[in-house]
DNA sequence: ATGACGATGCACT
DNA sequence: GTGCATCGTCATG
Protein backbone atom coordinates (compact mmCIF):
# COMPACT_ATOMS: atom_id res chain seq x y z
CA UNK A 1 0.00 0.00 0.00
CA UNK A 2 1.22 3.56 -0.52
CA UNK A 3 2.51 5.68 1.94
CA UNK A 4 1.67 9.59 2.55
CA UNK A 5 -1.98 9.61 2.71
CA UNK A 6 -5.43 8.36 3.69
CA UNK A 7 -7.94 10.44 1.42
CA UNK A 8 -8.35 13.32 -0.77
CA UNK A 9 -10.81 15.42 1.42
CA UNK A 10 -8.66 15.16 4.71
CA UNK A 11 -8.26 17.89 6.78
CA UNK A 12 -4.32 19.33 7.92
CA UNK A 13 -2.31 19.11 11.12
CA UNK A 14 -4.38 21.38 13.44
CA UNK A 15 -3.09 24.95 12.97
CA UNK A 16 -1.73 24.98 16.75
CA UNK A 17 1.28 23.95 15.27
CA UNK A 18 1.93 26.90 13.24
CA UNK A 19 1.27 29.11 16.34
CA UNK A 20 3.99 27.15 18.59
CA UNK A 21 7.22 29.29 18.51
CA UNK A 22 8.09 29.39 15.12
CA UNK A 23 11.72 27.85 15.65
CA UNK A 24 9.64 24.67 17.11
CA UNK A 25 7.22 24.79 14.22
CA UNK A 26 10.04 24.42 11.97
CA UNK A 27 11.20 21.34 13.88
CA UNK A 28 7.15 19.79 14.02
CA UNK A 29 7.30 19.89 10.19
CA UNK A 30 9.74 17.77 9.93
CA UNK A 31 8.24 14.79 9.48
CA UNK A 32 5.05 15.91 8.50
CA UNK A 33 3.61 15.01 4.61
CA UNK A 34 3.51 18.14 2.26
CA UNK A 35 0.17 17.09 -0.59
CA UNK A 36 -0.69 18.68 -3.63
CA UNK A 37 -4.21 17.64 -4.55
CA UNK A 38 -4.54 17.79 -8.36
CA UNK A 39 -7.04 16.78 -11.36
CA UNK A 40 -4.52 13.70 -11.87
CA UNK A 41 -4.51 12.38 -8.27
CA UNK A 42 -2.50 13.45 -5.18
CA UNK A 43 1.60 14.53 -5.23
CA UNK A 44 3.24 14.20 -2.06
CA UNK A 45 6.28 14.04 0.08
CA UNK A 46 7.45 13.74 3.42
CA UNK A 47 9.03 17.38 4.94
CA UNK A 48 13.01 16.23 5.38
CA UNK A 49 14.31 19.73 5.76
CA UNK A 50 13.07 23.38 6.65
CA UNK A 51 13.96 26.84 7.83
CA UNK A 52 12.56 28.89 9.86
CA UNK A 53 12.41 33.09 9.39
CA UNK A 54 11.72 35.46 12.23
CA UNK A 55 10.82 38.58 13.20
CA UNK A 56 13.79 41.31 13.29
CA UNK A 57 15.38 38.83 10.96
CA UNK A 58 17.30 40.64 7.93
CA UNK A 59 16.50 37.24 5.84
CA UNK A 60 12.62 37.46 6.42
CA UNK A 61 10.86 38.47 3.64
CA UNK A 62 8.76 40.61 6.03
CA UNK A 63 11.67 42.44 8.01
CA UNK A 64 11.52 45.79 5.91
CA UNK A 65 7.58 45.47 6.42
CA UNK A 66 4.57 44.19 4.13
CA UNK A 67 4.76 44.54 0.34
CA UNK A 68 2.36 43.43 -2.27
CA UNK A 69 5.08 39.79 -2.47
CA UNK A 70 4.77 39.42 0.86
CA UNK A 71 1.38 40.16 2.17
CA UNK A 72 0.17 36.27 2.81
CA UNK A 73 3.28 36.36 5.95
CA UNK A 74 1.08 38.95 7.72
CA UNK A 75 -2.13 36.91 7.40
CA UNK A 76 -3.24 33.97 9.45
CA UNK A 77 -0.80 31.10 10.32
CA UNK A 78 -1.41 27.77 8.67
CA UNK A 79 -1.21 29.34 4.98
CA UNK A 80 0.98 28.78 2.45
CA UNK A 81 3.20 31.84 1.60
CA UNK A 82 4.56 31.16 -2.22
CA UNK A 83 7.14 33.50 -3.71
CA UNK A 84 8.88 33.56 -6.58
CA UNK A 85 12.76 33.96 -6.86
CA UNK A 86 15.26 33.62 -10.17
CA UNK A 87 13.09 31.16 -12.32
CA UNK A 88 11.80 29.23 -9.01
CA UNK A 89 8.92 29.31 -6.88
CA UNK A 90 9.28 28.52 -3.34
CA UNK A 91 6.39 27.43 -0.54
CA UNK A 92 6.35 28.36 3.41
CA UNK A 93 4.27 27.76 6.20
CA UNK A 94 2.98 31.19 7.42
CA UNK A 95 3.48 31.05 11.44
CA UNK A 96 2.23 33.23 14.74
CA UNK A 97 -1.01 34.89 14.62
CA UNK A 98 -1.63 37.51 12.31
CA UNK A 99 0.57 40.50 11.65
CA UNK A 100 3.65 38.83 13.15
CA UNK A 101 4.57 37.54 9.91
CA UNK A 102 7.51 34.39 10.69
CA UNK A 103 7.34 31.44 8.53
CA UNK A 104 8.90 28.48 7.90
CA UNK A 105 10.49 27.62 4.23
CA UNK A 106 10.11 24.03 2.96
CA UNK A 107 13.35 23.18 1.51
CA UNK A 108 13.01 19.61 0.80
CA UNK A 109 10.72 16.30 1.13
CA UNK A 110 11.08 12.58 0.23
CA UNK A 111 8.87 11.75 -2.49
CA UNK A 112 5.84 9.79 -1.86
CA UNK A 113 2.61 9.99 -3.81
CA UNK A 114 2.31 10.79 -7.59
CA UNK A 115 6.41 10.12 -7.88
CA UNK A 116 5.88 9.96 -11.78
CA UNK A 117 3.91 13.31 -12.06
CA UNK A 118 6.55 14.45 -10.14
CA UNK A 119 8.95 13.21 -13.21
CA UNK A 120 7.13 14.98 -15.50
CA UNK A 121 6.71 18.23 -14.07
CA UNK A 122 10.21 17.99 -13.06
CA UNK A 123 11.55 16.57 -16.54
CA UNK A 124 14.28 14.76 -15.09
CA UNK A 125 14.42 10.75 -13.55
CA UNK A 126 16.61 10.73 -10.69
CA UNK A 127 14.25 10.17 -7.50
CA UNK A 128 16.82 11.80 -5.25
CA UNK A 129 16.91 14.90 -7.37
CA UNK A 130 13.06 15.33 -7.90
CA UNK A 131 12.42 17.13 -4.24
CA UNK A 132 16.00 18.34 -2.76
CA UNK A 133 15.75 21.85 -2.64
CA UNK A 134 13.01 24.40 -2.28
CA UNK A 135 12.46 25.08 -5.99
CA UNK A 136 12.76 21.60 -7.04
CA UNK A 137 9.82 20.67 -4.78
CA UNK A 138 7.60 23.38 -5.87
CA UNK A 139 7.85 22.40 -9.64
CA UNK A 140 7.61 18.34 -8.87
CA UNK A 141 4.07 18.91 -7.33
CA UNK A 142 3.26 21.54 -9.74
CA UNK A 143 2.63 24.61 -6.89
CA UNK A 144 3.54 28.59 -8.06
CA UNK A 145 2.03 32.07 -7.01
CA UNK A 146 -1.55 31.16 -8.17
CA UNK A 147 -1.69 28.67 -4.55
CA UNK A 148 -0.21 31.64 -2.67
CA UNK A 149 -2.45 32.54 0.61
CA UNK A 150 -3.72 28.87 0.16
CA UNK A 151 -5.09 27.67 3.95
CA UNK A 152 -2.40 24.52 4.24
CA UNK A 153 -5.33 22.78 6.42
CA UNK A 154 -7.89 22.96 4.34
CA UNK A 155 -5.93 22.50 0.81
CA UNK A 156 -5.81 22.11 -2.46
CA UNK A 157 -2.35 22.16 -0.60
CA UNK A 158 -2.03 20.78 2.63
CA UNK A 159 0.56 19.42 5.68
CA UNK A 160 -0.61 16.82 7.39
CA UNK A 161 0.04 13.89 9.15
CA UNK A 162 2.12 10.76 7.75
CA UNK A 163 -0.06 7.56 7.81
CA UNK A 164 2.66 5.19 9.51
CA UNK A 165 5.15 6.23 12.86
CA UNK A 166 8.21 7.10 11.60
CA UNK A 167 10.42 6.83 14.58
CA UNK A 168 13.30 8.52 15.72
CA UNK A 169 14.15 11.14 12.96
CA UNK A 170 17.45 12.26 14.57
CA UNK A 171 17.18 16.12 13.99
CA UNK A 172 20.14 18.02 13.00
CA UNK A 173 20.14 21.78 13.62
CA UNK A 174 22.35 24.08 11.05
CA UNK A 175 22.50 27.06 9.41
CA UNK A 176 20.24 28.58 6.40
CA UNK A 177 21.19 28.43 3.20
CA UNK A 178 21.36 30.59 0.41
CA UNK A 179 21.40 33.90 2.08
CA UNK A 180 23.94 36.84 2.29
CA UNK A 181 22.45 38.26 5.89
CA UNK A 182 22.06 36.83 8.89
CA UNK A 183 23.78 33.34 7.28
CA UNK A 184 24.91 32.23 10.80
CA UNK A 185 22.06 31.69 12.57
CA UNK A 186 21.21 28.06 12.88
CA UNK A 187 17.95 28.11 11.64
CA UNK A 188 17.82 25.03 9.17
CA UNK A 189 16.68 21.65 10.36
CA UNK A 190 16.92 18.15 8.74
CA UNK A 191 15.62 14.69 9.56
CA UNK A 192 19.16 12.71 9.32
CA UNK A 193 17.28 9.49 9.10
CA UNK A 194 16.36 10.99 5.88
CA UNK A 195 19.66 12.53 5.08
CA UNK A 196 19.59 11.32 1.62
CA UNK A 197 16.88 13.57 0.71
CA UNK A 198 17.86 17.01 1.89
CA UNK A 199 19.29 19.48 -0.13
CA UNK A 200 22.81 19.71 1.60
CA UNK A 201 24.27 18.11 4.41
CA UNK A 202 25.74 19.81 7.57
CA UNK A 203 28.80 20.87 6.74
CA UNK A 204 30.13 21.38 10.23
CA UNK A 205 28.44 19.02 12.66
C1' DA B 1 10.64 54.03 -16.76
C1' DT B 2 14.47 51.74 -15.07
C1' DG B 3 18.05 49.39 -12.39
C1' DA B 4 19.39 46.25 -8.72
C1' DC B 5 18.79 42.03 -6.67
C1' DG B 6 17.60 37.54 -5.10
C1' DA B 7 15.20 32.11 1.02
C1' DT B 8 17.68 28.87 -6.82
C1' DG B 9 19.29 25.33 -9.86
C1' DC B 10 22.35 23.73 -13.06
C1' DA B 11 26.56 23.41 -15.73
C1' DC B 12 31.14 23.53 -15.19
C1' DT B 13 36.37 23.61 -13.05
C1' DG C 1 34.14 25.05 -5.14
C1' DT C 2 32.60 29.12 -9.19
C1' DG C 3 29.62 31.43 -12.91
C1' DC C 4 25.39 32.58 -14.71
C1' DA C 5 20.60 32.31 -16.80
C1' DT C 6 16.50 34.98 -16.32
C1' DC C 7 12.45 37.66 -14.57
C1' DG C 8 9.25 39.30 -10.89
C1' DT C 9 9.38 42.56 -7.44
C1' DC C 10 10.61 46.67 -5.27
C1' DA C 11 12.71 51.21 -4.62
C1' DT C 12 13.89 55.14 -6.88
C1' DG C 13 13.47 59.00 -10.15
Amino acid sequence: MECGVRSVGMAGVPRALYLQPTLDAAKSLIGKVLLRQTDEGPISGLIVETEAYLTGDPANHASRGMTNRNRTMFGPPGHAYVYKVHMQCCINAVAQPEGVAEAVLIRALMPLQGVELMRRNRGVDDLRALCSGPGKLTRALGIDRSLDGCDLVEGPVLIVEPDEELGDLGLVQTTRIGIRVAADEPWRFYSKAHERWVSRKATRP
